[in-house]
DNA sequence: CAGTTTATGTCAGACATGTTGACATTCCAA
DNA sequence: TTGGAATGTCAACATGTCTGACATAAACTG
């Protein structure tokens, strides 16, 4: 499989974006090490408390979300309800997140952030943005704008109009 | 925290690139769904062979770079070695990865893809590269250039120049 | 309106993958 | 030549995913 600047089956197109196999996997390399980069930072204020991932995404999506209920939650972070259910348990004991039986109906469980709960979301989210921030402002806005049109091309198809559009919903 | 349009922090520099905390929010919600896009299709294969994300991980950079040593890939890859090396010995048992004894220093372990390996990582990389290039394709040669950009930048700065090397390095 | 089906959420157990600790082999330097 | 450092392997445990079984509330249906 050894190959030149540029593959066989390269079209014409895809010479102008420079999208040989090489430049592909350059893409993937860099998208696996800079999500690593990512979430480095709360990886680390997560383990001081023992908690992990699935508990920041879930502080996250609260807190941008007031009110949610759990299947809207599992909706967007596509993981079993089971699965959720743990980490929610764990949040909810630790006074973290409050679960309120719904108004309307009364399976359902509206999910808030407890002040204890926005003082650690705004922990991890400072972080995190501070990164990003940096990476924005080194890297310039015409680069901000493109990193957006690619990673949102990078979400499936079907889910991409539900994502943009709860990217714009947050904080109604 | 109900905050504007620009929160009381933002300076001057930072609106002109529109870094709001809610643009910032808006690039780590897109990184958290685009990066779950990103693995979608190889999850699925892997999935009906029984192997996960980290066993793809290990093929992968075993395939760009034949020959590295266990060493080498536990720094690329930044898990214990005990980790990976569970991962390995699936993978040499099901004759996917072959390891060979050092030939200058006979503790190392030298990693090569045997060709059912090979053959397993050209599927997962065409699903990943096809992907790859649709939203290259679609976000344009401008926004593609962003991407990389903004990507290299939130890599940890510590390691951006290593990942660097190794993004040119591989297939020597 | 009684009985059944559907929707929402919870609890229990299994597997994949990360961790730390103990160990065998090999290399190298005092 | 011997003791420490480097490399890799094996074992036990923690976390987070999954599937399956269940409880409760709402919605449908005859």
């Amino acid at each position: 499989m050894a190959q030149g600047r540029h593959s066989a089956t390269t079209t014409r197109g895809e010479q102008l974006l420079f999208l040989t196999d090489e430049q592909l996997r350059q893409g993937i390399e860099l998208m696996f090490f800079a999500y690593r980069g990512f979430t480095a930072d709360p990886d680390r204020m997560l383990e001081e408390r023992g908690y992990g991932r699935a508990h920041h995404r879930a502080i996250h999506f609260i807190n941008r979300r007031p009110g949610l209920t759990v299947n809207e939650l599992l909706d967007i972070l596509r993981v079993t309800k089971q699965s959720l259910n743990r980490v929610l348990r764990q949040l909810v004991e630790d006074r973290l997140v409050a679960s309120r039986v719904g108004r309307e109906d009364r399976r359902q469980r509206n999910l808030y952030l407890t002040e204890a709960g926005r003082q650690l979301e705004q922990e991890l989210s400072a972080a995190q943005r501070r990164r990003m921030r940096v990476a924005f402002s080194n890297a310039g806005p015409e680069a901000v704008h493109g990193f957006r049109q690619v990673l949102e091309q990078m979400i499936d198809p079907e889910l991409r109009e539900q994502v943009l559009r709860s990217l714009e919903a947050a904080r109604p």
